[in-house]
DNA sequence: CCTGATCTTTACGTTCACGTCAATTTTTTA
DNA sequence: TAAAAAATTGACGTGAACGTAAAGATCAGG
């Protein structure tokens, strides 16, 4: 289909397939600076793709999907992970001093665990909707089984009936 | 600030208060039918939410921003809430016989199981990502340790040194 | 009953996140 | 090396999800 020039670097094109979506949307990207470094062009005008740049657009596809934030939002956020970057690269030279090492490696814990922290927050939210769909199932479920005995003849005591299913139980939200 | 005519029913600029949106937002899903009930305006012409009507926003809200999915898709999705709504309706009502009770309960839980699962589904993506973060999070406190306990002296094996912190690790997702 | 705050509809404007078309250039393949 | 395929820049188009402005109707309080 398309021979690569050397080390796996690939085309847009193939880029695009690959992670599911269109070259226009990779451009945009990297027109929004998403992308931080501009993928070199070395065989000529084309854009060549490494597998770690194919990996990045990767990452911000997969955020912006699980995150559901604007990519506005995901360029501050990934500010964090392009520091993260720098960070390996200075401490792959292992010619560093310890006392720099240290700030580099604390600096990057910081960036980490703010997203950590924004990830947790939305699982945790998911999984209060999870448990509540969960109850809910429960609930209605229990319900067939009470119609079920009761058809066969043993029937239970008729359980408080009211809202066997019902709205996910008083919100309650104050303003800000 | 102001005295509601009867039973706890709100205008459409408290409701966008107390759920932190606008009052455009809750005409316009009412306009692309998200939701179902128009509020009936019994006081004259203005918009007049019940205690019902504004949970029900406030879900949709939700699974907005927890889902991420387009107000299309929610419609779909609410599609099943409604239908939800319709079966709790005819319950309530004591005098359906337990066959069609059956059909009913069975096709509400049809609907939950269908929410669970998308919802289920992206848990376990954001849940996975978090591990991630979490490995990387550990990785890099470890070798903050290793640092500071070669800074005193006893300094340990140097341990595998490459990707001490690294993207998640070759995704891979072919075309489908 | 008057006034100011709030709501109504109508309609056009806006931002985001790309899609699409065109003209040209580069790369690949026959 | 000619032709086909894919990429490049540039520009304009588009759908979703509202924002905003206008002109009039309708509330709540004094």
């Amino acid at each position: 289909m398309s021979e690569q020039p050397a080390t796996g670097s690939l085309r847009i094109g193939d880029v695009a397939r690959l992670l599911g979506t269109t070259p226009r949307t990779i451009r945009y990207y990297e027109e929004i600076g998403l992308l931080p470094q501009e993928p070199a062009r070395h065989s000529g005008k084309h854009r060549l793709y490494t597998h770690e740049e194919v990996q990045r657009i990767s990452e911000v596809m997969r955020l912006k999907h699980l995150l559901g934030v604007t990519l506005d939002e995901l360029k501050t956020l990934l500010t964090a992970e392009e520091a993260r970057a720098e960070v390996r690269a200075q401490l792959r030279r292992e010619d560093v001093d310890p006392a720099r090492r240290r700030e580099l490696l604390t600096e990057a814990l910081g960036h980490i665990d703010r997203q950590l922290e924004l990830v947790r927050h939305r699982a945790r939210e998911l999984a209060k909707l999870q448990d509540e769909l969960s109850d809910t199932h429960k609930r209605v479920k229990r319900r067939l089984r009470e119609l079920d005995a009761r058809a066969t003849g043993s029937f239970p005591p008729p359980a408080p009936l009211q809202a066997a299913m019902g709205e996910p139980a008083t919100t309650g939200k104050p303003q800000p």
